[in-house]
RNA sequence: UCCUCAGUAGCUCAAUGGCAGAGCAUCCGGCUGUUAACCGGAGGGUUGUAGGUUCGAGUCCUACCUGAGGAGCCA
């Protein structure tokens, strides 16, 4: 038993009603003690029978002499329900007065209830507070709406909101089920460094930190690393935090984010888009299978989800280009598009809005991608590369290509590029010592994780979001 | 970096250039099945900041600050 010590002039005005919760704990520590401790989400399993839950006060309703306290313990939500005439005085008015997100012990019956959402309830006899939250300085985040700035300055709590914590939970199992995905067909986990040295890919978008008087930055893609792993174990993928400094003030943005990267030797790009096909048909599949009711929670329509399976339709950029002027033509695009551009947000949605399943957009332009794409042998100027976009515009969740496999052709790139070729010494020794036809793709959680519970914004996809504008909390 | 919009009570928002308001939250009271419960009452304001126009500015003008959405860039 665990009470919070009045350390916290908010709280002195809580003294009488705390002398009347001392003296009911004092009853509490026996019945705790011979209910067995259960979680919301197995509650079903003890109908009939008295529970101990340990939570949080979610809300609290009333109706006279009948008290509706709604529990939460992370696994689910429950609502108690208490009678005047049912449990002592002392009790019906310890109850009456707590206050929202008090963190409680909680005994009750459990009891079958067609009314209650989640089918069943708790008839309370007993309530131990372990530390309530003050009259005076009440949970700021109230069962109403509020602005995303309010929510976002408040994370740390707006996390404990079912939908929130919904959220994360999808967020938890699409990252297991990446990992699975990739471990069960003899992938290795290879963790790219965090720190890197020098500049890769231009210094505008990488964060720089001072290493021991030296410039080094946060790294903003492990992918020259993985290849390095998979010329030693064939097939790997990393998954970690990846730190971009553009300047983006979108709802598609962070500056930190997660991102699963498969890497592998001898791969082309026809067997890298088998391989997105796949991978991204087994993570809705699993989400499905395993977090239905926390994507009720969140509100997703999962009719569009059901429809995803492979293959997914693939699209050249040239046929993408002709979609776009046709689409410019019949006054469904603003702009028409032209040959050697990169596709637009808005051209992307355009898109993606034409098919039911992820649309994979392969051989762009070499000029508009990344230096280390692998020239199309059939047409030179297009990359062997790939962009797959989410249905239902959410836009790009994966890019990939075949890498370059000539290391003269890679050393022309590079220079062209203007990159430091002396950072690039040991990138370069890939293709010297053996190198192989190898292939990968990235792929960005959050936005997966904001397709997937179709949500408004990034922000919601991770714990804690960092964006432009924010870093706290 | 550019474009657009917003900033008023703890929160979400109203207020023709003319007395700064409502709902929620909080507190007090009522209700034995409430579902963001409801009903009655109370407290709660330097209208983002600094100037300006005006008899009078939350409202109009200028600058700045903060935030949001979008473009560009990207996953």
């Amino acid at each position: 038993m665990t009470i919070a010590r009045d350390s916290d002039e908010n709280t002195r005005n809580l003294c009488s009603h705390r002398q009347s919760l001392r003296s009911l704990m004092s009853t509490a520590n026996i019945t705790a003690t011979q209910a067995p401790v259960t979680t919301i989400r197995e509650i079903g399993r003890h109908e009939g029978q008295a529970v101990t839950i340990r939570g949080w006060l979610y809300n609290l309703r009333e109706s006279g002499k009948l008290l509706f306290p709604i529990f939460r313990d992370g696994s689910g939500v429950i609502q108690g329900v208490v009678a005047k005439n049912a449990v002592s005085p002392e009790m019906f008015d310890s109850v009456k007065k707590l206050t929202q997100e008090s963190s409680v012990i909680v005994t009750g019956k459990v009891r079958a209830d067609k009314r209650a959402p989640g089918g069943y309830e708790l008839d309370v006899s007993d309530v131990q507070v372990v530390q309530p939250v003050p009259e005076s300085d009440p949970f700021p985040i109230s069962l109403k709406e509020h602005g995303v700035d309010f929510l976002m300055e408040h994370r740390h709590l707006w996390v404990r909101t079912p939908r929130q914590a919904s959220i994360l939970r999808v967020r938890a199992e699409i990252i297991k089920a990446a990992r699975d995905f990739f471990d069960d067909r003899g992938f290795i986990l290879t963790d790219p460094p965090i720190l890197t040295p020098a500049a890769c890919e231009g210094t505008t978008t990488l964060f720089p930190v001072d290493y021991f008087g030296e410039q080094a930055f946060l790294t903003q893609s492990g992918q020259l690393y993985i290849e390095a792993t998979a010329m030693a174990l064939g097939k790997v993928y990393s998954f970690g935090p990846t730190f971009r400094a553009e300047k983006s003030k979108t709802r598609r943005h962070l500056t930190e984010f997660w991102m699963v990267e498969p890497e592998i030797a001898y791969a082309t790009l026809d067997d890298l888009m088998k391989l997105a096909e796949e991978f991204v048909a087994f993570i809705v599949k699993r989400a499905l299978e395993r977090r239905r009711p926390e994507l009720e929670t969140i509100g997703r329509n999962l009719a569009p989800l059901e429809k995803i399976d492979t293959p997914f339709p693939r699209i050249t950029y040239d046929e993408a280009v002709k979609m776009l002027q046709e689409g410019h033509a019949k006054g469904e695009l603003e702009n028409r598009f032209e040959w050697g551009g990169d596709l637009g947000s808005p051209d992307e949605t355009y898109l993606s809005s034409k098919f039911e399943r992820p649309l994979m957009v392969h051989r762009y332009p070499a000029a508009v991608k990344a230096f280390y794409m692998e020239p199309d042998p059939q047409r030179p100027e297009a990359a062997l590369c790939v962009d797959m976009l989410a249905p239902e515009g959410y836009g790009e969740i994966i890019g990939g290509s075949q890498r370059i496999g000539s290391y003269e052709l890679l050393l022309k790139r590079i220079r062209e590029h203007g990159l430091p070729e002396d950072a690039f010494r040991w990138y370069l020794d890939l293709r010297k010592y053996g190198g192989v036809p190898h292939a990968g793709f990235g792929m960005g959680i959050e936005r997966v994780v904001t397709w997937i519970c179709g949500l408004e914004h990034l922000r919601e996809a991770i714990p804690f979001a960092r964006t432009l504008t924010r870093i706290y909390p």
